[in-house]
DNA sequence: TGACTAATTTGTAGCGTTCCAAATCTTGAT
DNA sequence: ATCAAGATTTGGAACGCTACAAATTAGTCA
């Protein structure tokens, strides 16, 4: 009584019952303008009767597309890149794109990388999310079908599109809104590896450069406890500064740690300034201010241009940053302000 | 030079080459023990230097399996069945099965449900996950095609795998946790809709009975401002609880929020316990303790079911229940323990 | 009405594999 | 050397669909 899969009707099953050749129903099927009503509307009545629906393998093996995208994630555990994964989803399933899913990270079956498979399988197209190793297979698989890189900008090839965070902008806006709050000595707690990590750090140097204030990086990491010891460090300095961009939030949550550790109260005597917009950020005794990468964002529009690509292959590549935006919380305020103090005299 | 897709080699080409029939090469693909060395080896050459991969789409016309999976995500944000999807992940890859991801939310294309169009691909199996409604599209599918539900024990089908967390032993834990550290007034901040919710509380209160206690459910939400606002009511009566048991993570913060708002320190007069063990869980100045529903061990627990049900199908429909995981952090302590408040210092 | 053009339909030939019955080769025993 | 029994190979028929040229039908104008 179950999976008896009464083998499917087909095309020849509905033109039979129709009464027209396979090849009419075939039209039908797609949608050709030639057929007259009164035999599409046989040939749709026959398909509904029998539950009839194409076999996309046949399908697939006369034509050239397979209406499959294989997106591949360099790491499943990493949230932003779900968020993007997210965006990429809702793009494609508007287009009647079905996603196949993979990770770079566990590469190879069998000798197979992931990339390799995918292309085995004729997808139509490809979307490479995160920074990874520009391979050998990864190179020949970007020759071979349309691609899109996603957030990882140290990947580059003459015909594929790359769709990323700017978060060069994303530090400029970080350290411009202190600046703005009126900090002078602003720190930065810096990850320690990382295209993504290096980019924030280049933003944030040249952006301080740019209103004659000097640069002081923190040589630190994407952890909690990295940030703690970091901070810990830097604020027990004689002039410590009076404010902290962080590589990301968690590190930022470390920063508010050692302040709390210290006595040093937040806003008011430091401001602190994360990056991701995680939902840590949004969590009431934390109240971060935050950068907030738009992974959503940037997931359609890769997922966007990978269409246009597969609409228009051979049009040369392109490169799209999307603006961040900054999410203001109440770890961050004018020097010295004892005003907005709700938040932070719950956080220490 | 983009794209040029000089068709790729087939099974002639390499019969050709390697001066055998078509037949053998197949042979050869599909580790016949029938064919001489021999001949094995000028196949394999010829492979090689052609550089041929067999047309996915080819062989899924002439034989029933595509080795495609079809996981359905009810919600791409919630981020528990992100973790579970990683061990999907991992265990499809080891069998050099793909995976086809959808959202069952933005169900469908054109009126089609995503479940049915991936049951046109004639996908070699499928797994729900999430609670979605056991709609008849769904049932026709796990009707056809080796189905695997993965933590939603709503849905109930008699040829189908049913994996799931155990939600009311956690609870259990959770609450015997507490009673064992000595609390009698131990309340619930329960969720306010949702399958998951209704286990948990339930575990709840039977427990409670069970050790002659009084269950307190207060009706609360999945968020942090709902746990917030139900413990401030909670927390402001007469003989308040000594333990608070929260549906999930974000709403025991909530709680612990209202805690500090009112001058009640964590553990020494109140302690709680989450549920999830979120990152949030972990963050220094929160340190909460929390049942760990091991996202990714179910994960990899339904694809292992899949896998085995695609093997032999028609074996009645099992239910696997796996243990969930209690995480001790500082949040919870004895009922006026001042020993352990090291963390509670800096929460509040 | 007939011829001619335009509008529809339909056969047929693949697409790249697997499957299977039939053909061919080996091997060992006589 | 010969033959049967195995051991290997192979040809050709699917699989379900689309492409395309050819065939058929409908429509139009003289």
């Amino acid at each position: 009584m179950t999976q008896d899969r009464p083998s499917r009707a087909t095309i020849v099953d509905v033109a039979k019952m129709a009464g027209v050749s396979k090849s009419l129903v075939s039209l039908v099927l797609n949608h050709s303008p030639l057929v007259r009503p009164a035999k599409r509307e046989a040939v749709l009545t026959a398909i509904e009767a029998l539950d009839y629906r194409p076999n996309t393998a046949a399908r697939a093996l006369v034509q050239v597309r397979t209406r499959a995208i294989g997106v591949i994630l360099n790491d499943l555990r990493n949230p932003w890149f779900l968020e993007s994964l997210r965006g990429i989803n809702d793009v494609l399933a508007e287009h009647g794109l079905h996603m196949l899913l993979g990770e770079q990270r566990l590469g190879r079956t069998g000798g197979q990388s992931i990339v390799s498979t995918f292309l085995d399988r004729n997808v139509d197209g490809l979307i490479l999310a995160g920074s990874m190793p520009q391979t050998a297979d990864l190179e020949d698989a970007a020759r071979k079908a349309p691609t899109v890189v996603l957030s990882s900008r140290n990947f580059s090839l003459p015909g594929i599109d790359v769709v990323a965070n700017d978060d060069t902008m994303g530090a400029r806006m970080a350290v411009e809104h202190l600046i703005y709050l009126g900090h002078r000595r602003i720190a930065h707690v810096a990850g320690d590896s990382g295209h993504v990590a290096r980019l924030r750090e280049e933003g944030y140097i040249s952006t301080m450069r740019a209103h004659g204030l000097r640069p002081a990086v923190t040589r630190s990491g994407n952890t909690e406890e990295q940030g703690h010891a970091s901070a810990l460090n830097l604020l027990k300095q004689a002039d410590r500064p009076t404010a902290v961009f962080a590589v990301n939030d968690l590190a930022a949550v470390g920063v508010l740690d050692a302040a709390f550790e210290l006595g040093i109260s937040i806003p008011s005597e430091l401001s602190v300034v994360g990056y991701d917009n995680s939902y840590l950020a949004g969590i009431g005794h934390i109240s971060l201010t935050s950068v907030d990468a738009a992974g959503y964002g940037t997931g359609l529009a890769a997922a966007r241009a990978l269409v246009r690509r597969i609409g228009a292959p051979n049009t040369p590549g392109s490169e799209t940053l999307l603006a961040p935006e900054l999410v203001m919380r109440r770890s961050s305020a004018p020097p010295g302000d004892r005003q907005r103090e709700g938040a932070s005299a719950r956080l220490t």
